[in-house]
RNA sequence: GGCCCGUUGGUCAAGAGGUUAAGACACCGCCCUUUCACGGCGGUAACAUGGGUUCGAAUCCCGUACGGGUCA
């Protein structure tokens, strides 16, 4: 086991209750810690308000840890709004959680927080790491229902080295729990939820507002090319999608297919979005440097998507292929297929499209 | 002009004398959820109009208005 060169830690805190407990528990187990919260956003959203900063400056301060505020604005615009109003213009679903993990909370922070000493960095993420032979591995939460390891999926050796996940083996009420035996300000803050740094959950809105575009009405088709009314620009359509269509059609249509080079929206049946199998790209591989062919795994195309029993062959250095045993709904290009051998994370990728 | 058909909530659309007047889409609320979605639960909302027939009419009959078709 390598060593560990120091054991100062710096907990990423949100304001949120989750971090929070986590700040307090990496103290606990003897870590010397600091707190820092993350200017991600600049606009009136949700996101990195005065008061999350305080909150977290608040539980941090209880608990006598130095306390940062770091401005990464910069490198979020870049890094995960200006990729998510992309990805969208091109008919994609972006995951922007994702990309906030992988370049900002794993990326931007964990290097400045080892340019400032600290050896590890702490979030309040559901989810565990382990240790096997030398190669550290992502597991599932203990609390399966709040597990996040979803939205973890790139994380790299590198990165897994230097990051302990605190709240892995707790559930989400042992967490409050402890906020409120210890009286934080926010024990019984509500849950995070929507993308952070859209206000209103009008994302269709935001980003109009933000590349400062239109994005004009185009036809709404069935699967045989038949017109089947106008939608309002295609940044506001996502596959699978039910509701917000605005048509009155005897069946609950959905959008199957969002094609940006014709402006075209293809909608189907609840059926016409099964897929047997999918192809995604820019994997990223945990449990190993490459994977046997045909293997065997359960896999998430979605958050919040149950998991389903697949077999998966990686297609080339950064390419899978994944074949499930029964047709998943909706998969859409852009969200991300993520690997599961049991509670450990295979790895995952990008979904570039579904059969 | 004659004849025929139609007119149900914001939209589409069931209903064929006794229904709490379906369902879908939309809208609103809640739940779920660190993405977008899906999903679950609940809610608002309609029988074009006047007069009959009947114990009882969205359903049958007559007139009016509007829409569509057809005939010279």
């Amino acid at each position: 086991m390598e060593k560990t060169a120091n054991n100062k830690a710096l907990i990423a805190m949100s304001g949120g209750v989750d971090s929070s407990v986590a700040a307090y528990l990496m103290q606990r187990q003897g870590w010397d810690c600091g707190g820092v919260t993350l200017k991600l956003f600049g606009g009136g959203s949700s996101c990195c308000s005065l008061e999350d900063i305080e909150d977290a400056r608040s539980v941090a301060c209880a608990l006598e840890m130095p306390f940062y505020v770091f401005n990464f604005q910069d490198e979020f615009e870049e890094r995960v709004i200006w990729k998510f109003v992309r990805a969208y213009e091109t008919g994609l679903t972006p995951n922007p959680c994702i990309d906030c993990n992988r370049y900002l909370k794993f990326g931007k922070l964990m290097e400045r927080a080892r340019e400032l000493g600290y050896d590890r960095v702490a979030t309040g993420h559901y989810a565990r790491i382990e240790e096997q032979n030398g190669r550290r591995l992502l597991l599932r939460a203990a609390d399966n229902h709040k597990d996040q390891t979803y939205v973890l999926y790139s994380m790299t050796q590198e990165q897994l080295a230097h990051t302990v996940f605190p709240l892995g083996e707790l559930n989400k009420s042992q967490v409050r729990g402890i906020a409120e035996e210890l009286g934080f300000i926010n024990a019984k803050k509500r849950d995070s939820q929507d993308i952070c740094f859209v206000r209103d959950s009008d994302f269709g809105a935001f980003i109009e507002e933000y590349s400062r575009k239109t994005y004009p009405p185009g036809d709404f088709v069935g699967k045989n090319g038949a017109l089947l009314g106008k939608h309002r620009g295609i940044v506001r359509y996502t596959v699978g999608q039910r509701k917000g269509l605005g048509l009155a059609l005897p069946k609950p249509m959905y959008v199957c297919e969002k094609r940006a080079d014709t402006n075209t929206v293809v909608l189907g049946e609840s059926d016409d979005l099964m897929c047997g199998a999918l192809d995604a790209e820019d994997i990223n591989l945990i449990a190993a440097d490459s994977l046997p062919c045909q293997t065997r795994v359960t896999a998430k195309i979605r958050y919040g998507a149950k998991e389903a029993a697949a077999t998966v062959e990686q297609t080339g250095k950064d390419s899978l292929h994944v074949v499930f045993d029964e047709p998943q709904r909706a998969a859409a290009p852009g969200q991300a297929v993520v690997l599961y051998d049991g509670e450990y994370v295979i790895g995952g990728g990008t979904i570039i499209r579904g059969y």
